[in-house]
DNA sequence: TCTCGTCTGTACGCTATCGAACAGATGAGA
DNA sequence: TCTCATCTGTTCGATAGCGTACAGACGAGA
């Protein structure tokens, strides 16, 4: 996790704030390490803090009974994790678990209701970013049914690349698969196409886009929708196509 | 569409608010019919009002390139369709068809948006109801991807009775084809294992719980999970269990 | 009572994906 | 340099669900 010279610009939620607003919030937030694998909140309990990621990404997770996982939804710098709380309500929906680790902004959760109370501008983003999310989920929901594991990984490696905006991604098919709600062996030969089309490339928990306009054109339509509601929402504030 | 005595209380979240804060919006409200197939939002577009569903059920659609549907989430007597508008933003994310008709208050934007921002009961109560539906179609996304036909079947009759609090459904397997994002064929072949079993009858339109318990028994669980968060976020005004 | 559009039952071959298993490749650490 | 845990490639049969097609059943309206 490098160090940081300006902490705010790293999440765009946070850089969105005005000076002063900012200013009352900094003594309240930390940075801390957000590692690989890290659960943040587990399932259906009472959460203690929200968390701007940096360049991490971070699962919204499903888990059932039998133990069998599906990922519902990311965040990454372009939001913030417990934007739930909007709701008032202060129990985790979902497990949320570092997916791409690095660095990220902690802030208590009773400084954060707070803030939104006085319905400013945190409040403002949080609601907009909040929305975005909702599409996400919802084009997930969609694209889980009737997309074909192929475009899915595309759209998937499409949607990581935007929240953590880096080429490089330390993920296993394993790891990919389990997100995906899907087998290994699937994701390994969806993925294996892709490397032999020059799209990607990886190796032993790499992935690294090669082409990202060709990553696009693998992806279903999904990936497009999601990316143009998170800038219309959010301004130049999304993240941005390329990068 | 039946004439009401008590119009409140036929909606949940109309019910809930207090004397005095109904009293304010009730010139703002009207009664209207909705009837099976309406489309109350196209997608992506401005919308001019949102709905209080009586017994109605109001899905919400997600609509590919090439015409093909997924539902992603229901909306019924128990909330309102355009919580979106709590984000600020004014633009329906998805297509919004009545599946259930019946009737139900519709309120302008304008007003609904006014209300908002005094940040009072209905802003309160519209916060919760958002956090279920999110929670509705993170399950659904979860669902979509993972359990079979069969099962999702049944959770969507769940869901739609808990929406309308009937048992008597009017929905053919084509239309319940394509909410669920399958063939026609499909549905019938599980519907017709359902109905063999004793759980439903069905014949040209018209479906029937006959027994609610095995219902559930052959959904998974996704339906107890969302109703289960549905009444603790909303307490008594969610809809009951049993009804 | 008859007609005809709609709804349901069922069959066919086909594809994607599953679950499981095992072999080979890789690279971090001894 | 060697070892070994981990990651990836590949295979097998099994299965759910797809797309399509067609026939039969039903019931609203003539």
């Amino acid at each position: 996790m490098p160090v940081s010279e300006n902490p705010r610009s790293e999440n765009k939620l946070l850089a969105a704030l005005s000076a002063k607003c900012y200013k009352r919030l900094s003594p309240s937030i930390e940075l801390i390490d957000l590692p690989l694998g890290k659960i943040l909140y587990p399932q259906k309990q009472r959460v203690k803090h929200v968390y701007f990621p940096r360049w991490a990404a971070v699962s919204m997770v499903n888990t059932f009974e039998d133990g069998s996982m599906v990922e519902v939804g990311v965040v990454g710098r372009e939001g913030v994790l417990g934007s739930f709380l909007l709701s008032g309500d202060d129990i985790s929906p979902h497990q949320a678990i570092v997916q791409i680790g690095d660095g990220g902004w902690k802030m208590p959760v009773d400084v954060f209701k707070r803030e939104i109370e006085r319905n400013g501008e945190l409040s403002n983003l949080t609601r907009r970013y909040s929305q975005a999310l909702f599409t996400q989920v919802a084009q997930t929901a969609a694209c889980n049914r009737i997309h074909p594991i192929s475009q899915r990984l595309a759209r998937w490696l499409l949607l990581m690349q935007d929240r953590v905006q880096s080429q490089n991604l330390h993920l296993t098919h394993e790891f990919i698969a389990t997100m995906l709600g899907s087998r290994r062996a699937g994701v390994t030969l969806a993925a294996g196409k892709l490397q032999a089309e020059g799209i990607i490339r990886y190796s032993r928990g790499k992935v690294s886009i090669i082409e990202q306009e060709k990553l696009e054109e693998a992806s279903c339509e999904c990936h497009r929708i999601v990316h143009d509601e998170y800038n219309r929402l959010l301004g130049r504030y999304a993240p941005p196509r390329e990068s």
